[in-house]
DNA sequence: CGATTCTATAACATCGGATTTATTTAACAG
DNA sequence: CTGTTAAATAAATCCGATGTTATAGAATCG
């Protein structure tokens, strides 16, 4: 697992490089158009960082490099996230809200009941 | 979901703050003393920035402030992975990257053959 | 070959995040 | 109220990431 792919992840429009990728190839040039507030070399710095972080992957063809999704860092991410899911998807984090909310309401009452 | 969640992330000091916090509530005191090598308003200041990405709950006791996991912010992140998810898990992925591998050595071959 | 197109790299400016020291706020104990 | 402990904020510094302009490299076409 590539170490930084969170870090590369942190970056907004590095997310939506790879939901453009999603299942579709695209070259530089037309990963580039998509974000015209970010200039042409600004753009190829992204997609080093995302290959570098191995979530993308890029092939020579005709005159165009075409970049298409990795999923390796992803599955890096995804098996951080993994230990923490049971937690969230058994209802246990919930609970303790709602325990914490009601302890936090016994010991500071809202009204000025007790001096 | 806090759009920043994955910044928050995107530090390997939270990151593993995350893992003390796993099922565990911790006070500040006690989360600064597992990094020796950050100061204490360092590690406030990490705090904060998982507050405010969802990511940790706070809630005082004593004199200390108690700090647990909340998965709010961990969802938002899993769900965004979750369109890829299926990918990678089919093996659609490593069949690509195979049949890349595949056309890459056909388009160039290793040896100087071709003038 | 020379011209053109597409993309990456170099060099540099800038902005934000991480960290530190110093100070402030908050909750108690005496 | 005074003093003490726990933690957050303020202010300043430092460093790395992002973004820009200019240039180089690679493939293709005429």
């Amino acid at each position: 697992m590539a170490p930084d792919a969170f870090a590369a992840l942190s970056d907004p429009t590095r997310r939506q490089v790879l939901d453009l990728l999603y299942r579709k190839e695209r070259s530089a040039g037309e990963l580039g158009a998509a974000f015209p507030s970010i200039s042409q070399p600004g753009m190829s710095r992204h997609l080093r960082v995302l290959r570098e972080a191995g979530l993308v992957r890029v092939r020579p063809e005709h005159r165009l490099r075409l970049y298409s999704l990795r999923t390796e860092g992803l599955a890096g991410v995804d098996a951080w996230l993994a230990k923490y899911r049971g937690f969230w998807e058994s209802e246990l984090d919930a609970l303790e809200a709602h325990l914490d909310a009601r302890r936090a309401a016994r010991e500071r009452p809202p009204g000025p009941r007790s001096p």
